[in-house]
RNA sequence: GGCUCUAUGGUCAAGUGGUUAAGACUCCGCCCUCUCACGGCGGCUACCCGGGUUCGAAUCCCGGUAGAGUCACCA
């Protein structure tokens, strides 16, 4: 068969050289050791926590390296594109703190190895499947839906491997006036990958391919045998093309991808092997699970799983800075150590490496993330989680707007015990979870929960307790004055002034300290936790806090 | 079904032939304490199963089992 023949047949187009392709990409100029990373997001918008996960793996092997970080956007899959979609996935990782070096921007390209939009890269896929056609491997398929759905069935009854291959492969042996006669007469088809393994035989004959992948060591498979598809009817590329054309002009040197890619590896190192190119090092990231109703583990899901929408981390007012240091402990064994030794570096100063990254799949883990965002909301000043509430607020949830009238105020209340040398206060978790927390600190919002405590209920001395403490109020008195009073209160109306005093003789109280001061808690601030009454009733004020009292009585 | 990956407590995980099998989260108890949170102390709970190899196996080998992924002109 003359192939060249058939190639300018098939594309017919006047088209550039690959070696042209190769001199305007040329090996980039960076140090030894630098790697070349990228994110290709397919632009639905849709920027999910797994996404997040392999940016950061990504962006951190870059960065940490000296070498670049791109955003490539992978459209090839016309039938899914979303309006807007790069903007959105641009500002939603840059809201995590994942910034790119090169690629696409929200106003073009930036750097010299684009276009980096796949959908504008046809003439290079073309340039590439042309040659790959002149050489003999690969060819034009005429089959039709139905034909290799009829294949399947055949295969499955015969009980062979599906797909289109060896045999199967009927374009495989086309001749070349035949293919002339069906271009001309308007028929559609797609170019395949002729490929040149064979499955079919003993299982020690078959060749196999070893692949270093820097998270889980030497990967051991049978070679391809598929006639993988690389151009669609279209003239679009598929991925398995797609990848390794531009990864390779691109001059990508670490390729980190879900799991889900390797059972496709042997593809790609096909095409790699045939276009005469080094493929990367490939990163195969474990995927994040979740149990799901019966207990088994599953991939997390975008259909079925909210919290895997980072829309959903940030509705709740996740920090980004929380959600990034649980995405890094779970993508780094040894980070969660590191950062207790280290608990004031910035996360970059962490070393970083593919060896330690987990190959089994990691279950997500609320109760991690919302202990983990304690200890980073309390290294964020009162002032900073201000404006981030109020960004939150104006963005998900305009209903808080009381709360953030005004600053001065609720950065006083976010503080409360925060400040502390030893102990300090670590009850902020989410901005959801912080407005609802602190809701008792605003008119609008104060709502009377919680009941008050049995044992004073009981006595019928609710009412007493608060005349008292009123009458008794100074609110100047400091910390120590103001619960000298609340004891004396407790005293003479037959409480425990010590709760270790009534635990070792109940039978003597009606109770103990703490149950008065439940009292005043819950007629302040309708629960029956909350922080230090003393410094509730200084960022609440004088009037503010009377008349709380007042009004329990006078119910 | 084929191919592939994975397998240590409820969860995430150290561990690479000899350890009392780390640590973190959750849960429980105690302490601190005016409640909560924080903090401190303690506890529960683990090497998937069966065979080998070895003086000795969570670790190596073989065979099961279980879970996951994938088998598109989606990525």
């Amino acid at each position: 068969m003359d192939c060249k023949k058939l190639a300018e047949m098939l594309f017919p187009e006047e088209l550039k050289t690959p070696e042209y392709y190769e001199e305007i990409y040329p090996p980039r100029d960076l140090p030894a050791g630098s790697k070349v990373t990228r994110l290709g997001p397919s632009p639905t918008g849709f920027i999910h926590l797994g996404n997040l996960f392999g940016a950061f793996a990504d962006e951190r092997l870059a960065h940490q390296s000296g070498g670049v970080f791109f955003l490539r956007i992978e459209d090839t899959d016309d039938k899914r594109e979303v309006e807007g979609a790069v903007e959105t996935i641009i500002s939603s990782l840059g809201f995590f703190g994942i910034n790119f070096d090169e690629g696409a921007t929200m106003s073009g390209d930036v750097g010299s190895y684009g276009d980096y939009t796949q959908s504008r890269r046809g003439e290079i896929y073309r340039c590439f499947a042309k040659k790959l056609v002149e050489e003999g491997k690969a060819y034009p398929c005429f089959l039709t839906e139905e034909e290799i759905a009829s294949i399947r069935e055949e295969q499955e009854t015969l009980k062979a491997n599906p797909g289109i291959y060896g045999k199967w492969a009927k374009s495989r042996n086309l001749d070349i006036e035949d293919i002339e006669k069906r271009i001309n007469a308007g028929e559609k088809f797609v170019v395949r990958l002729k490929s040149s393994g064979n499955l079919d035989k003993p299982e020690e004959a078959i060749r196999r391919i070893r692949v270093e992948d820097a998270i889980r060591g030497v990967l051991d498979m049978p070679e391809n045998d598929q006639d993988t598809v690389i151009l669609k009817a279209t003239g679009i590329p598929t991925y398995h093309f797609a990848h390794v054309i531009d990864d390779h002009l691109m001059r990508t040197t670490h390729v980190v991808r879900g799991a889900e890619w390797l059972p496709s590896l042997p593809v790609h190192i096909e095409l790699f092997e045939k276009l005469g190119w080094k493929p990367p090092v490939y990163c195969h990231t474990a995927q994040l699970m979740k149990l799901d109703e019966e207990g088994n583990k599953r991939k997390l899901s975008k259909r079925l799983d909210p919290e895997l929408s980072l829309d959903y981390y940030r509705r709740e007012g996740y920090h980004p800075l929380a959600v990034r240091e649980y995405l890094l402990t779970v993508l780094n064994s040894n980070f969660e150590e590191w950062r207790i030794a280290n608990p004031d570096s910035p996360a970059e100063d962490f070393e970083f490496s593919t060896e330690k990254m987990s190959n089994s799949g990691a279950l997500f883990d609320l109760n991690k993330l919302n202990d983990i965002s304690k200890d980073v909301l309390l290294k964020i000043s009162a002032s900073e989680l201000y404006d981030f509430l109020k960004g939150w607020s104006e963005e998900f949830y305009p209903e808080a707007a009381p709360v953030l009238a005004d600053r001065e105020y609720l950065q006083r209340i976010l503080d409360i015990g925060r400040n502390e040398d030893r102990n300090p206060r670590k009850d902020h978790i989410c901005a959801v979870q912080i407005v609802k927390n602190i809701s008792y600190f605003f008119d609008e919002f104060f709502a009377r929960e919680d009941d008050m405590p049995e044992e004073v209920a009981a006595a019928g001395d609710i009412e007493t307790v608060i005349a008292s403490y009123l009458s008794t109020y100074d609110h100047s008195d400091n910390q120590e004055l103001w619960f000298d009073k609340i004891r004396e209160i407790a005293g003479e109306l037959g409480y425990a002034a010590k709760p270790k005093d009534f635990k070792k003789n109940p039978e003597l109280y009606k109770g103990h300290v703490g149950h008065i001061s439940t009292v005043i808690r819950v007629a302040l601030t309708g629960r029956r936790q909350s922080p230090d009454i003393w410094q509730i009733q200084q960022i609440l004020g004088e009037n503010r806090t009377r008349d709380r009292l007042k009004e329990y009585i006078s119910q």
